[in-house]
DNA sequence: CGTATGTACCGAAACGTTTTGGTTTTGTGA
DNA sequence: TCACAAAACCAAAACGTTTCGGTACATACG
């Protein structure tokens, strides 16, 4: 009574996959990684015993013999923006394609949280990971705990020169001017942008790219209309607030990411502006249900899927030793017009 | 020149430590898993050593070792489906909080890419799995990979008498009935319902509901206004179509997933259809930006993160050997009404 | 002084694989 | 009949941890 049945019965080894197929442990390897002499008939006695003790395959021990363990990981800085997790499928497929299994990573723009996930992650030693940093990660603390694993940056970069095997993403800078000259096509003069945070590169080439497109027009730059917020809705929304309850309310909107966007759609729809007609808004990143809204967002849509694939196949090519394509990999991106934006009223 | 200089460096073991710290390996040990007895000046040495070296445990090793990987894993269906994202985000919470860190896998909806993660997830010594199965993965065949692994059931449960350690979801048979109520309150009679897959236990009960509040409303129950989908967009749009394009059109939708819901959406905005006025529409699930849609819709809201973290909290007891709340725990459900619902027009 | 009791440390075995360097068996040609 | 090569298999050593049983030393007590 005292001594528990030791119910918890381990899992099934090759060892007693060897004693049932009355083969050798070396044997049953050679005939898992199918290699080596291994007769057929040995390998049918092999695969039934498989089969009959439902022998799964240990990726621990394999991963620590080995010093490999066909994985990476991904952290992303916000699961529930769409724009990640397609993403997050780009790599996710490619790494299929190639063999890899790949580990999910969700900081929500927090550094502690992706400080965690890549602890974790270079703890059980991906052999790679693909990174997009937290707004709040300022740049090279990443490497203290990552070692010396390969990195790939994908959608943001960071701001220091910090170390990776390569980075994929758009051309922000020439995506927010080209986005920003179509705002001025249509007659607007007074743009307000909400921008994230300025430690991210990338928030800092679309700005970049605005304010260039301003220049061009030879359209003085206000800076009061330039507000940075955090790539979420609360902060879009916040912003929008500000910009459109101030003396002199802009009559177009950018905002730099979905997020800010829908935050800044619902600040219209609370004040109670008709958009597109009493206020532009135009957004970055498309998701599956922005037809939906009333007014159809107009935005400047980026290949998620691509750059995940991409950024996927030169971490996983840096892996395999062979060189891939020269970095910084820049994808085109695309204005989507649809209806949140028109020319401004006349005044 | 022939020989490649070994740059690939591994990784510093618990040995070098030792060396460096002039202790023996079962010292670092004891002192990393912070137990018996290490001398205050021992232990100074080690933790320099470790700053030094860049140490970093190896957790395949350990896991190896300890037969326990301290780690669960999440398969959900469709992770661009927002409810599963704070499903997802609930389970990683509890288990943060319980020292677990959790494996996310996202099967979309097909059972081919759910064994893979299902096998992986195994072959990597997760100590548990909480699953939402995917639309066509039939019951029992998830054992077959999963050994004698510890499953949880979340949101979904199989239709066959699986073998698990627990499930958390809502009552679904009563969340749709009184949802389906609340539309005959408003005087609808003429009520089409967009179901999931009836292999779905999930599916069957939402249903059950439906036709519960139908019948003890006393009114004949037209089977063709009943169509099965399968939880995404499309079929949303799909049925949604069929519905409003029939001879006798109903009053009022009932989706019971987000995703039909804004299928349905798009098929009514495309029709030209005013919502509420000539069709309501009813969802379940809520999510973060239902408030930016004109009509804001109203829906059944299941309380994602919890069962999420009930889920964590079932497995992960039952991991440790505790004993937990019984199973299976039915959660509350809300209905939060918002514009997409109004009385039929009278005819 | 002899024995007991702690404290601080260490060596070696185990966890489940893969790989290296064998050994045995079988077949073949001279 | 012998040598030799190829085919089929095997034993043992790693991989980086944790843990079990010890050892060495100091201190305390009778």
């Amino acid at each position: 009574m005292k001594a528990k049945a030791k119910h918890v019965r381990r899992h099934v080894t090759i060892r007693e996959v060897a004693k049932a197929a009355g083969a050798s442990v070396s044997t049953i390897s050679a005939a898992l990684n199918n290699s080596d002499y291994v007769s057929a008939d040995m390998r049918r006695r092999i695969e039934a015993a498989i089969k009959t003790l439902k022998y799964c395959p240990n990726d621990l021990a394999r991963g620590l013999r080995l010093q490999k363990t066909h994985s990476i990981a991904i952290v992303v800085p916000d699961l529930s923006n769409n724009f990640y997790i397609e993403l997050v499928r780009g790599v996710k497929d490619y790494s299929a394609s190639a063999s890899y299994t790949v580990l999910i990573g969700d900081s929500r723009e927090s550094w502690e949280e992706e400080r965690n996930y890549l602890d974790s992650f270079h703890r059980r030693r991906v052999d790679g990971v693909v990174r997009v940093p937290a707004m709040n990660a300022a740049g090279g603390k990443a490497r203290a705990v990552l070692g010396n694993l390969p990195v790939v940056y994908a959608d943001r970069h960071p701001r220091e020169h910090d170390t990776h095997v390569g980075r994929v993403g758009v051309d922000n800078t020439q995506a927010a001017k080209s986005a920003t000259s179509y705002l001025l096509s249509l007659g607007h003069r007074d743009i307000g942008i909400i921008t994230g945070d300025a430690s991210s590169g990338t928030s800092r080439d679309r700005l970049q790219g605005f304010m260039s497109a301003i220049r061009s027009a030879k359209i003085r730059l206000d800076r009061s209309t330039i507000h940075a917020g955090h790539n979420d809705m609360e902060s879009g929304h916040f912003h929008a607030m500000q910009l459109l309850t101030r003396g002199q309310r802009p009559t177009a909107i950018f905002c730099t990411n979905n997020m800010m966007a829908l935050g800044a759609l619902a600040a219209v729809q609370e004040i109670g502006l008709a958009c597109p007609e009493e206020i532009s808004l135009l957004g970055f990143d498309d998701f599956y249900w922005a037809t939906l809204l009333r007014p159809r967002l107009t935005v400047v849509r980026q290949p998620a899927r691509e750059i995940g694939m991409i950024a996927a196949r030169i971490l996983i090519d840096h892996i395999e030793g062979r060189t891939s394509i020269p970095t910084p990999a820049l994808l085109k991106t695309q204005l989507i017009v649809r209806d949140s934006c028109c020319p401004p009223k006349k005044t």
